[in-house]
Formats: structure tokens, sequence, C-alpha cells
DNA sequence: AATGAATGAGCCTTCATTCAT
DNA sequence: TATGAATGAAGGCTCATTCAT
């Protein structure tokens, strides 16, 4: 994300050398390591800054504060999410909307459940920490990428793109993070995945975007 | 939510006595007022009990501890959002699938707005806590209450019932969630809910609801 | 014990009526049920009242503290001891220096031995009771006890009567409760009860009591 | 005591540094001094530490909770008591039966009397502490310790040395924790002592150490 | 630069005791 | 007189952060 962080939150010093970087690195790892293995409640800076292989008094070199941390990593992962995504839309440009559908939800889908024990993890660092930059800057990169995907789309007639592209990522990223939540068996997560990408194709056709007869679900 | 909750989470005991009563009121009134005013990792025992107007000791006479109580406060929550909705599926029953649709997103919209303090205090405060039973017995009253709705609809020729009802549910309520954590001007909020309802009934029609001539949204 | 206790240890009211006796009685069995069950650390209060069926505030009508509780049980506990060693000096008027010896160690093992689990809980519920009074008059009771009964034996001849006698208590009753706390097994329990009455007997033999050759052990 | 305590017990890291050593040994002496003045009961940690000139985080990481302090406290006053003896009894080997029942009384009383307070102090703070181990090993290196120095005495025919060594510490250990606990006169605990010698030699004879010409105490 | 011992505010929880009913 | 809800001081323990080495 290439948003100006509260200043508090900033990182104390960018990794210039190598060796710096891997250390940050480690340290990322850690915390998610401790996220998952112990909880948020359990996440405290002696306890990622042994399992990073430093001492706290580095850590601390690094990240100011625990704060500043979290907001790190949930900047990285976030930078990493909306890349993913971006990729995604970039390769489906002048396909039809059918295909966009498909793969944005495939896309989104996957980058969220792969690993899902990280995902967790993520979201319960995210409490109580001041994000809402990170979360607006990510929304802002997620909509700029659709909406040229979308408007991209041959025979499309939406008469609001902004209003019907929002509501596409509110749609999709909320339904994503409420299967999750809801502990679902994968059978049960995939059904509902496809009928999202169904649901969402129905909305588009609706809108404007194609014909009935063109709604086809992989 | 008539469900056993996880052995130690159980509270300690049931108010026998008005005045019991009313403590307890007092207490997860306080409980919010905190949570609002401070947040999540500000929340504790002695704070609340300072709100309520009660000592310590007095809490812990009826919470065995800090997790039972906020136990405790989301399972009164979701009780009476469960309770809205069933009631709101209750009296639409037999109607069209679009007004069914329209009246599910408007009062789960509505309850989870009309204090959004409380509900985002709400949201965090259930963060590490083992609540897995809880949202899985909302999940399936919820289920339930709209079922039975939307198999009233005349006309109906659902495929499958079950998938289209979760899928349906997830997304509404995924949605609402994603929402509010954007943290959009109320316009926009307004404008998102109804393009969700467009969203549902399209896929609602499409599988099998109604005909296309009747998509209408208030 | 009839001795005066630390005026802040008494007990708040004597019971004249029946009911009280018995009530008394349960809140004193309570407090050993508490005491071996949870141990000296988990006795409170309202755990004893609740176990004694009375509610706390009852207790407190007995007891104006835990202290005094604590001590009156210690009291009530010493007093039957006590009584129990006194039946057996007096039962042994005039017999064998062997045979004294063998009774008071076989009485005095047997009562600390038949419920080993509240003589424990006694041992710890003494500790940090100020009730060095009780003890100082549990032990004039034996040593008067014990003497009359030493020197009502035929042919004694002991020239400090006064030493042999608190000596061979100290002995005794220091032993039992060394053998107590290394919890060895009964057998060696036993044996090494045997080998006290014998080391006795040795003693008393030696310090003019009898001849060598009466040397004997049941 | 080279016993592995209860796991919960250890403590949590064993010093490294100079530094770090004279902590543990102020926090050591910290307790004793707030045993001795204040009793077990308001034996806190916080005292400890402030009288320990550290915080109670210090304490913290040296010792995990307050009973493995308490727990690592005995096990130093222990092994510290039974090194005294075992040194006496190598000093002994080959002597008279006299000469080390005169030596091993004399050893273990100085050693409990010297500092009475502290001797006293460490008999309360091991109540209800999970300690048995600790017994165990010592009562296991005196044994040991003892029975050797027995066995080398000239003339010894003991039939069951094993039985009278055990038999002889349980005396011994129990008479000087029980003339303690009664608070006697100096005069009145010296006099005892040398009974209690007599006692033992007499005892010994009997069983077949010497000749009763050599009863002899200092 | 890196380390990790030390700090201490602050958290959760218990429990002896009181007192309105 | 009996009850048990309410009190709140005090205890054990954690952990973000600092700083001497």
């Amino acid at each position: 994300m290439d948003v100006l962080p509260p200043r508090h939150l900033k990182a104390r010093k960018q990794p210039r050398q190598a060796r710096a970087a891997t250390t940050i690195d480690a340290i990322f790892e850690a915390t998610i390591q401790v996220l998952i293995a112990e909880g948020t409640h359990r996440l405290t800076t002696t306890r990622v800054a042994e399992r990073a292989g430093v001492s706290v008094g580095t850590m601390y070199q690094y990240f100011p504060h625990k704060q500043s941390l979290l907001y790190a990593l949930n900047e990285r992962y976030l930078d990493r999410l909306a890349h993913r995504v971006e990729v995604t839309c970039l390769a489906h440009h002048g396909r039809t909307t059918g295909e966009m559908v498909e793969a944005l939800i495939a896309t989104y889908w996957e980058a969220k459940t792969e690993r899902s024990d990280v995902t967790r993890a993520l979201y319960s660092s995210a409490v109580e920490l001041d994000n809402e930059a990170l979360i607006d800057a990510f929304a802002k990169r997620m909509d700029a990428a659709t909406r040229v995907m979308l408007v991209s789309a041959p025979n499309n007639r939406y008469t609001d793109i902004g209003l019907i592209n929002v509501t596409l990522l509110s749609v999709i990223f909320g339904t994503v993070r409420n299967v999750f939540e809801r502990n679902l068996p994968p059978s049960d997560q995939n059904a509902i995945r496809d009928e999202l990408k169904r649901m969402c194709l129905a909305y588009l056709t609706m809108a404007g975007g194609e014909t009935c007869a063109t709604i086809q679900v992989a």
C-alpha cells in the first residue's frame, strides 16, 4: 500500500540492507505463526522476537511498538492480496462479464482460502488496529482495478458503473468473510462460491452487462 | 439462543430477583458503553463494574470471568437480532419473492445500522471469544426462518432451496458487515443496500423464483 | 481445652440450644471436609458455609471470623485427642513400664493414624494460627497424665521423672509427625512404631525404670 | 537436591550471569525475611520483590510463580542441611556408636537451632507446597549418609540396620521439630537434646551396637 | 548494532466481612 | 434470626517498553 500510515504507526526504519529485510521478514512470519498458534491475546512482543530468532531490542529497532508491527503486517498482506487481484483483472481485460466475475471471485476466494489459518490470524490481528487508512487504500485499489476491467467488457451498457462496481466488491468480499467465519465444510464453501458467481452474474446481466442467455458458471 | 455454551463460559447464576436482573442489565449496558468509548483492549472488568455502578465482586457473582460476560452479551445480542428477523419472516409469509428480499435485507440492515456503534462494539468484542456455538445457532435459526418464508412464495420452483437460502444469507450478512467496516457515508451505504436487494432478486429470479418481469425494488 | 483463648479468637456464642450445637458441629465437619478436599488455601468461609448447609451470615454468628473457627476446630480436636490419651493413662496405672509405653504409643499413633486425612488437614489448618496457648495446654495435660502413670509403675527409681517424661512425649509426638510427613507405606510405619516402642523402653530401662531383662514389645 | 521437581514448580531460568545469581540470592533472602517478619499468609510477591530490591517482573523472570519460589527456597535449604549432616557423618566414620549419635544429633540440632526463626519460617512456608519429592530426596540422602556411618562402627552386630537407621532418623528429626514447636526455653531444649542422645544410644546398644557399659553422653 | 534483564503499571480474580431484607 | 447479595482491598501475574552492557 502506498498510503501514508498514521504517523505513530510508521515502522522505524526502512530496510536498506538485505540483512534487515531478512530480519523483518522473519519477524512477520513469526508474528503470523504466533497468531496462529496462540491467538491474538497471547501475541506478545517477546514471543514474536523469540520465534523470529532475534532479541526484543532488535525488534524494537524496526517497529517502535507492537501496533506498528501489526500495522505493517496488515499492510504487507493487503498489498500482496491487492496485487494478485490486479493481475487477474489485467489478465481479463476485454473478456466477457461472465469470465470476469468468474475470475475475480476465484482469485479472491483462492487467496483467502489457500491459507485459511493465516487469513483468520490476520483478521483477528486487525481488531483494535487503527487501520482504516489501509482498508481504504485497499478498497480504492480494488475499485480501480475491477472497474477498468468491467468497463472493458464488450457490449457493456452499465448505467452506473461506479455503484455497480462497489456493490460487487462489497458483496464478494463480504461473502467470503462470512463464509469463513461460519466454518462450513469445504464442499459447502465451494457450493456457495459458485452460487455467488451466479448471483453476481445475474446482477450484472440485469444491470445491463449482457443478455440472460449468457449466464454460465464454470 | 438456546445453545449450551461451552461449559466454562456459562454465567454463574441466573437472576432470581428483580434487583439482580436490573444489575445484570446494567452490567450489559456498561459493557457496551465501555466497548464503544474505549475499545476492546481497554475493556477491563474494573471499568465495566465502575460504569455499571456495581463492585467488581458483584460482577463476578454473575459472570465467573470476563469471557463469560462477553459471551453472554453476544448471546443476548444475537438472540434479539434473530428474533427481529424471525418476526419479519413470519410477517412476509406468502408474499412475493421481491417483497421478501426487500423486507429481509431492510430488517437486517436496519438492525445492524440503527446503533452502528453498538454493532461495531459487538463485532470487536467477539474476537478471541469462543463463540462458534453461538454463531452456529444463530445461523441455524436464520436459516430456518428464511427458508420457510422463501418456500411459501407463490410460484416458487427452486431446485435447491437449501443452497439458495444459505447463499442468500451469507451474501446479505457478509455484505452488511463489509459495508460497515468500510465506513462509507450513509448515502453510499443505502445505495449499496438497494443494489444488494436487486442482486438478490436477480439471483432468485434466475434460480426459479419468479419471472424477470417482477424485478422491483422499493 | 480449658484455656482462655486469645480474646480475639473466642467464638461468638456458646451453643445453648441443641439446634445450635448441631449447626456448630456441621460447620466443624464441613471445615474438615473442605480442608481435605481442597486444601488450606481454598478453605473459604463461603465454601465451608455451603458445605455445612448454612449461610455465611449464620456462620458469622457463631464464629466472628475465620480464625476463630479454625481455633475452635483445633481446640476441639486437641481436646478429644488429650482425652483419649488420658483414658489410656488411667487404664494403665500401676502396670509395668513396658505396658505403659506400649499403650501410650499405640493410643497416640492410632488416634493420629486412623483418619490420616483429618490429621493432615488439621496440621495444615494450624499454620499461621495463633494457637500457642492451645499447644501449651495440650502439652500440660499430656504431661500430667503420663507422669502420674509413669510414677505409678512398681519398682520405678527414676531420678528426674519430669525430664524423662517430657522427653518421652517429645520423642513420641515428634516421631509420629515425622513418619506422617514422609508418607511411608503402612508396613514401614508400623515397623517404625514398634521400634519406637523398643527405643522408649530401652530409654526408660536405662533411666531406672526396670531391669534390662524385661524389655519386651508386643 | 538433585531431584526433578514437579514440572510446574521448576524455576524459569538458571542464572547465567553473576548479576542474576546475586538477584536470585537477594530474592531468597528477602523471602526468608518476609516470612519471618510477616508470616506465611502475608508473604506476597510484591512484598518479597520490594524487600529484595527488585521489581516483581524480575522475580517472575526467575520464578514462574510464587510456589516455584518457595519450592526453590526449600530445596536450597534442605540441600545445605543435608550437606552439613553428610559432612558430619563422613567425619565420624569408624568412631564408636556413642560418638556417632552424639555428633549426628548435635549437628542436626545445631543446624535447626542456630537460626530458629529461619527454621520456623521454612517449616511454615512448606505447608501447601507440593514438596514431597524434596522431602523424599532429603530423606534418602540422610538415610544413606547415616547408614554408611553406622555400619562403619567397630563391633556392630545390628540385625536390621535399615530399620534401625530409619527409626533413628525419624525420631531425631521428629523430636527436634516437636521441641521447636513447643517453644520451650533453651535450657529445657538442651536438656531434652541430651536425653535424646541417651535414648538413641540406649536403643542402639540394645539393638546390638555395643555393650551397655559404653553408654556415655557428652 | 544487538542483546535481554529489568521495570512497573495495570489486569483479572478471590474472599473475608457486612448489612439490608 | 437467617439469609446471601454486595463490597472492595489485595493478591498473583503479564507484558510493552527501556536501557545498560
